[in-house]
DNA sequence: ACAGTAACCTGTTTGC
DNA sequence: TGCAAACAGGTTACTG
């Protein structure tokens, strides 16, 4: 998906549209993504005014008078801003209709969902348990080197862990590894404090600049007007395998970890 | 608590 | 060229 920078990329995009507006209609082409569309879904939105947009991890929070509207891009889910009366296509799944505007949820893979809460929306059960954010003061190297402790699973698995930190996924935490010299295999629980420090510094480096590229589109993402992110041209080993390193010129190697794609200097990284 | 795996889906790429 | 397997940015739920 959409990891941190883009979902971050969807919430500024779509923010200035529909903030202080009103859901007219929902309108549900699909009702089977990861988990169905709540059933009462259009009861609850209709005449719901969006008081704030924002982000928690991969979530995105559209604060309403009389709830909170989460949804989530999973693997390939897109939101963009359509003019009313543009048809749907194949794979839009759902849309939030607003007067003379439609927030339109596009998502191929259907890994997505789409949840109403009346409570605070950060002690909803998909949201309760995660890790602080990575550009808050409480994400740490001294946090990350406390809960690794003893810890066995590799540290790409590691951070990439909802629990552990919010909001790093597959590409940006190969990014991060390969900025801070660590193997993605080695185990979280050996590695020291004072290259934590470093992990923790590339991660908000990786993630801030990131954002300010407007995400990484390798294949299904794209903005809130459909154009792409342009931080695909900045990753030094994601998608790599066989090209040089940047810094050693040796090829990027792939290795499957944890069923994820890993892709890292086995040179520089260790 | 931890580690590892299957599962949710469809589209695209890879390999025979 | 054709077809099937493998793989793709996420996360939960289940197993031992």
């Amino acid at each position: 998906m959409p990891e941190l920078p883009e979902v971050e990329t969807t919430c500024r995009g779509i923010r200035p549209h529909i903030t202080g507006r009103r859901i007219t209609d929902l309108i549900v082409h699909q009702r089977q993504l990861r988990w169905p569309v709540p059933a009462q879904l259009k009861r609850s939105l209709k005449g719901q005014r969006i008081d704030s947009v924002g982000r928690r991890a991969k979530y995105l929070l559209l604060e309403c008078e009389s709830g909170c509207l989460i949804v989530h891009l999973g693997m390939s889910g897109s939101l963009h801003i359509v003019a009313s009366g543009v048809p749907a296509q194949k794979h839009d799944q759902v849309d939030f209709v607003f007067t003379n505007t439609v927030l339109r949820f596009h998502d191929p893979r259907r890994f997505g969902s789409i949840h109403w809460t009346r409570r605070d929306p950060l002690r909803h059960k998909l949201l309760r348990n995660l890790g602080p954010e990575p550009f808050s003061e409480a994400f740490t190297a001294r946090y990350l080197y406390d809960r690794a402790a003893s810890r066995k699973v590799s540290i790409k698995n590691f951070i990439m862990s909802s629990g552990i930190v919010a909001g790093v996924g597959n590409i940006y935490a190969s990014e991060a590894l390969f900025l801070s010299g660590i193997h993605p295999q080695r185990a979280a629980g050996r590695i020291a404090l004072s290259r934590y420090e470093k992990l923790v510094a590339n991660i908000k480096h990786v993630l801030g600049t990131a954002i300010d590229a407007g995400g990484t589109t390798l294949r299904d993402f794209t903005r809130e007007d459909g154009r792409p992110g342009y931080f695909a041209q900045k990753l030094n080993v994601y998608n790599r395998r066989g090209e040089p390193c940047p810094v050693c010129g040796h090829p990027i190697l792939l290795r499957t970890l944890g069923q994820r794609s890993s892709f890292y200097c086995g040179r520089c990284q260790h």
